[in-house]
DNA sequence: TACGATACAAACAAAAAAGTATGTATCATC
DNA sequence: GATGATACATACTTTTTTGTTTGTATCGTA
């Protein structure tokens, strides 16, 4: 397995490539809310605790280039706009899963308490 | 699940935890090297393609203290390190393994190509 | 006596990711 | 005419992660 681009950054393995699209502090919290329902971009905010809307939206809008999730936006005042999972991010969400889970049972091992 | 704290750090989830453990750009690559044999300093040196050595050295630190791999020093001259991955390090192999089938799946799928 | 081999440490710099603060648009209501 | 609601954008700063460069120790060999 080479060094292979996409969008002009170089990646050295699919794992990096994986986690450039699913990764970073916001996008699988985010996924994770919209696994099981649509929602709007001012739920995600509520439900998402720390977030900023800078992040917010930043992450939706990449996610949204990733294909793993649509938006739709109602031409209302004051605006609304929709998320929804694709089948991709649902397929994105089973990874999360395994890793929520290994997260988890690493965090007894080590003794860590939330 | 709300926050809680490891090594004075705040998660807010547990796959953080996990990604900060196994995550960013090298450790994944080194515990995957090691995965099937014990392997000295230099070797994974030069397994490991752009790898600098500061970031060989500190990753493997980084994976010794949390219990993923094991350094055995022999006293000699010059130096010789041996890394064994520890039965913690082979259980988050399979976790990589998830994530590298995931990406492998993704690259297909968005046209990628290595 | 200088050089090579190996496995680092430490100081510093650059790049990437995340966070903060402020501003915009539209329409309804007070 | 000012205020509030919603979903952003943009500029800027801070923090985190990654990378570069230089140096150290020891012993055998040229």
């Amino acid at each position: 397995m080479g060094d292979f681009r996409y969008n002009g950054k170089i990646y050295y393995n699919p794992v990096e490539f994986a986690m450039d699209r699913i990764g970073g502090t916001w996008k699988m919290p985010i996924l994770w809310r919209l696994k099981d329902r649509v929602m709007r971009y001012s739920e995600l905010q509520k439900d998402i605790p720390h977030i900023s809307q800078k992040m917010l939206t930043t992450q939706l809008r990449e996610l949204e280039d990733d294909g793993f999730v649509v938006r739709k936006v109602y031409p209302v005042v004051p605006p609304k706009t929709e998320y929804t999972i694709t089948e991709r991010g649902l397929r994105a969400i089973e990874v999360v899963k395994t890793i929520r889970e290994y997260g988890l049972e690493l965090m007894k091992e080590m003794g860590v308490n939330d």
